[in-house]
DNA sequence: GCTATATATTTTGATTATCAAAATATTTGC
DNA sequence: GCAAATATTTTGATAATCAAAATATATAGC
């Protein structure tokens, strides 16, 4: 029992750390290798459709305003994203994603895609079910820890 | 086929950034909050039985040197590890854990064995053992694709 | 046994990502 | 119309990281 545990354990570990190299290795091979993850991540919370305003984007990335407005304002020089104040509230400030921009969105999530085919290659129709069952029990029960902060 | 590809994507993004806020989470909760996640992961390279060589280090956790080396000169500020000079060879430098890094050690683990309990806890025996299936697979498909360096 | 080369680590100088708190601009409620 | 609330940016700081230069030691070849 033990044995398991600590065998599912390293498993998740490395799992964790082979998703990260190879989402950060794809990039920088990549067509778009002038930004980073973390840039990458912002292009994705922005959405390929219409605007998102900062307050929007910095709780989807669960990041401070401020850190937004620096990585914003850096995507902008590089040509990913554009910025605009609200017309009906000039407080508001929307960011949309650049035809540059909605390019590299749809290039990441190609990768994204590309990885879950290669996981899934060889699995049977079955075992697709099985692990898409069990990963929804899994980010079920680490929602509930995350919610309710135990351990 | 398609929805279920993306539904799986979907899935494996949440629960890595679920693992990310549980992790961290219970860290500042605990009873060793002056440490990070990346300071956490040093002590886990360490290891708990003798003592590793600043480049065992470094490679395990793919950074460079100069990059450990502060990490362990404030690890060693903070009384979780020791450093001492090779006596065979004077150019290298063994590292060990503290009687208090071995604690936040143990404690740490303990975290990740009590994680994969709690996400256990409602799987049949039998669905056990396909997620430790299904989990070897995704390794080795993620080891295969970081070698291959394809996409 | 000296000297050149290789190895292990640290130092230096820089960048990126991040935060909290203060400042700015605008809207809304009374 | 003014006080309070809201949205964002600016400021000043810290952590984690790298590449390249510097330092110290070991080894191999003559």
């Amino acid at each position: 029992m033990k044995e398991k545990f600590l065998e599912i354990n390293k498993l998740l570990v490395e799992i964790y750390d082979d998703v990260n190299h190879i989402e950060e290795y794809s990039i920088k091979q990549g067509a778009f290798s002038d930004l980073s993850i973390t840039e990458i991540h912002t292009i994705e919370a922005v959405g390929l459709y219409g605007t998102k305003t900062m307050s929007e984007i910095a709780g989807a990335l669960d990041i401070t305003m401020g850190t937004l407005t620096t990585a914003v304002d850096k995507l902008i020089r590089k040509g990913y994203l554009e910025r605009s104040r609200s017309d009906t509230d000039r407080r508001i400030v929307n960011v949309g994603l650049t035809k540059r921009g909605k390019l590299a969105y749809r290039i990441h999530e190609k990768f994204h895609m590309d990885m879950v085919k290669a996981i899934m290659s060889d699995f049977s129709e079955e075992e697709e079910e099985i692990l898409l069952t069990a990963l929804k029990k899994l980010n079920i029960h680490l929602k509930s820890i995350y919610m309710h902060g135990n351990t």
